[in-house]
DNA sequence: TTGAAAGCGCTAACAG
DNA sequence: CTGTTAGCGCTTTCAA
């Protein structure tokens, strides 16, 4: 920089201005500073004016899984949202665990981001506060109903759970068991407990043995499909928390020589693409990703504007079901 | 650091070589600094370090589409072989619009990233060495048969398709069609060449009529379809550039009342997760993601070590085809 | 084993 | 409309 400045017979604090625009330059200067530039192929070093600035234009963002085709959904949302306001994503994979959740969330606030959006899955929103510091824009997407410790995106699961239970049972379908994610964590256990409470209302009979925990991949649906299927008396359908979870359980239902959804229903979560290309076409609750990532972006982008003092706010988004063919 | 300096009674130097372990730092000192930073709860800021050290412990990891399945693969052993090495990915995605390409490389440039991977999909590797700079670590994957600009990581497609022309020949499907990427670009432009080459060397048909492009979408792998089986003289079998093409070829078929495989035979490219969930299970030609993206991690930590000096190298996996039901 | 000094490349505050 | 000065928070010589 300070070689344009020489070069344009300018100072350096004229060149930063010509380039930013934050001072008013005369066009005369402007354009030989401009000239200049391309000369001397110069280009600002983002990291000197992020020093100096104390602004990265950068937003973290932690995924749990991106293998899971439900993130990419919801990445690309996000980075189209952000890309459009000149802030670019950093990227961490978490694979749900607590101490990646930590180390990448530390590493994140030590690259300085301007903020960070993510799906917590180990960590509890306090928790993840306490790390980042009072100040650090963050975006949480997460059904937590306690006390808000950042701005939250959250989708109504209960409702589109419902929805399918309900659904079941007016089909005639009464015996009903739940595949779910890891054991108490988000949002495999949210969804559970809604399972359990629509399940409740109805009448619904849900026997311990039909419910079961099991990571989020295909071959934990497999698991624990052949496990649920396996006891003596077997539910008539099986609602899963996510779609790749019953990809899995159709797997184990098929290789147990059962017909879907004449032997058993089996219901999806998400809507991922696949769930309207596989055979039988899944029947699942449409968890909108594209709406939850342009919700975050904008959330996040609206908190820059706000400051860290104004109310952290929550935004709920609805789910429904879509009715195919595998239930 | 300051802070830190004072408050255990040392320099700055001292404070930063304890923390970096680049300097011998007797026991005690260290054990005493190391006790403040936890007291004052102080974290280095990343950004500081790099300006400094020039280096940002940041990788620029450029995209075509993240919707499209193949890159979340991709993306996911990229970014585990980098994390293992304490790096960080930058994401960008391009859409496979040059100007999108060049924008967001220079951004990255400007950002100091210490090196980048991308797919080019408008820009020459001639182009992007000319974006970045001489100097600048880049892995690309292309099949780009030309002077290496970077270091190249390539599959061999050629040969997969050459499996799946082989295939159908044998049999005794003689007419076959091929619905490609964006016109002339990679790397639909690749596979319709070895696809060409392919047919010629086993005297397979290939009217040009059954020739056709489209953006690697299901909706344009539809609409191509579409065009190509409402020809007059359809043919037998129709490769397709990548398997989100293959799917809404697929649909065009079946929308146009044809059985798959018995009236057109389809063969994808990619091996995406959904090709073996969908009805009929795709024939296609596996593109192995997770291998490529490690491959593309090692390479760049490699040239790391290598510097800018050492020759470009060139490294080709192999592709072979997969067959299912849809041919 | 430690410290002092310099400076990475930029922008903000102040001054004119 | 433009310049001077200072300093963001670190690491790297150089020196002891």
């Amino acid at each position: 920089m300070a070689d344009v400045a020489a070069a344009a017979g300018v100072s350096p604090t004229t060149v930063s201005h010509a380039l930013s625009g934050k001072r008013a330059v005369s066009e005369a200067t402007r354009a030989r500073i401009l000239q200049v530039v391309d000369d001397l192929g110069y280009r600002p070093n983002a990291v000197a004016q992020s020093l100096r600035s104390q602004k990265t234009k950068t937003v973290g963002f932690l995924v749990v899984d991106i293998s899971n085709p439900y993130y990419p959904a919801v990445a690309r949302a996000v980075h189209d949202g952000l890309a459009a306001a000149g802030y670019v994503s950093l990227i961490g994979i978490t694979y749900g665990e607590a101490d990646a959740e930590e180390t990448v969330l530390r590493d994140m606030v030590a690259r300085k981001v301007d903020g960070l959006i993510m799906q917590p899955m180990s960590l509890s929103a306090s928790r993840i506060r306490q790390i980042v510091g009072p100040n650090m824009p963050v975006v949480l997407i997460s059904d937590d109903q306690g006390q808000l410790f950042a701005d939250q995106v959250e989708t109504d699961d209960a409702r589109g759970i419902a929805e399918a239970v309900r659904y079941l049972h007016e089909k005639g379908i009464d015996d009903v068991g739940f595949v779910s994610g890891p054991d108490g964590r988000t949002p495999g256990a949210t969804r559970l407990t809604a399972f359990r409470a629509a399940a409740d209302a109805l009448g619904v009979r849900v026997l311990d043995d039909w419910i079961e925990h099991a990571p989020f991949t295909r071959d934990g649906g497999f698991a624990a499909g052949s496990r649920l299927l396996a006891s003596g008396s077997r539910p008539r359908a099986i609602v899963c928390a996510n779609d790749v979870l019953a990809v899995g359980v159709i797997d184990a239902a098929r290789l147990a020589g059962l017909r879907v959804p004449d032997d058993v229903a089996i219901v999806g979560f998400d809507d991922i693409e696949t769930a309207d290309l596989i055979s039988p076409r899944l029947t699942t609750v449409v968890n909108p990703a594209a709406m939850v990532g342009l919700t975050c972006a904008e959330a996040l982008l609206r908190r820059f504007d706000a400051g860290p003092d104004e109310a952290y706010r929550r935004q709920s988004l609805s789910t429904h079901l879509v009715a195919r063919e595998s239930a």
